[in-house]
DNA sequence: ATGGCCTTGGTACAAGGA
């Protein structure tokens, strides 16, 4: 089995990628963020030409969260974090097989004063409380999307320059660590993996042709998952296309 | 060189992203 997570930044623009990706990596699952498409002009149409089922929650112009499925249409979904009043459409549940999937795309937080960084705590806060409900329901569990939490220096090019800036700050660390907590871990990090991997670069400064990035799209995975991961990679090819998100997707495999 | 790019909404340029 494989499960997938890719910020499109923009699915209306990048859907032919998606679907050439799909196409190349026929995943068993696969959340995506940033879709930016009310659910009314959700492409559900397109993708289920391309064999997939799909649920959404999406909003006008930001945010916007979907989770694709190979074999039949996930199950018992859920559509952002119950109990945590939120206009920001930014997390989609549901079973795929035996597997429960939770797609986010955390809050980006501007600058560790802002507004939105307090809001981007709370809802920390609340997507841990969410995640420690469903892992007591459902011990096979995988929380994979756009953290925006870089857990460690290794994850930033230049750890020294970025030092507390957001994605960085200890704040988002800690509830990374927090998630960590609950449970679940890092399916990049139980592999050897090529120094200076990332999963996001800025389209400004050649960023992508110079491998300056961010490790901040990530895949956890439940203890009760930890011994059926088999490999967890980071896929830099879509960012080679024209147009490209800024965001690789990052894929993670499960033996049966 | 402290900004560089991309997307949306809307049709000029501001906001947001990371």
């Amino acid at each position: 089995m494989k499960l997938a997570t890719w910020n499109v930044n923009s699915l209306a623009v990048r859907l032919p990628q998606l679907l050439d990706w799909l196409a190349a990596n026929p995943v068993d699952a696969l959340v995506l963020q940033e879709t930016k498409l009310t659910d009314d002009k959700f492409p559900a149409a397109e993708i289920a030409a391309a064999g997939y089922d799909v649920a959404f929650h999406g909003q006008k112009t930001y945010n916007g969260v979907a989770l694709l499925s190979r074999s039949g249409a996930a199950l018992d979904v859920v559509k952002n974090i119950p109990g945590f009043a939120d206009e920001q459409a930014r997390v989609i549940t549901g079973t795929v097989g035996d597997v429960r999937v939770i797609g986010g795309y955390f809050p980006n937080g501007q600058a560790p004063d802002s507004d939105k960084f307090v809001y981007k705590m709370a809802w920390l806060d609340a997507l841990r409380a969410f995640v420690q409900a469903e892992l007591a329901a459902h011990p096979k569990l995988v929380l994979m999307g756009d953290f925006n939490i870089a857990p460690e220096d290794r994850d930033a090019h230049d750890p020294v320059a970025l030092a507390g800036t957001i994605h960085l700050t200890p704040e988002e660390r800690a509830h990374f660590q927090g998630l960590i907590g609950l449970g679940l871990v890092d399916a990049f990090r139980l592999f050897e993996q090529p120094p200076k991997s990332y999963s996001w670069w800025d389209y400004r400064m050649l960023a992508f042709r110079k491998n300056q990035g961010l490790r901040i799209d990530h895949i956890l995975v439940s203890e009760a998952l930890k011994p059926a991961v088999t490999a967890c990679t980071i896929d830099k090819q879509p960012r080679r296309n024209e147009r490209p998100s800024d965001h690789a997707p990052v894929v993670v495999e499960l033996s049966n």
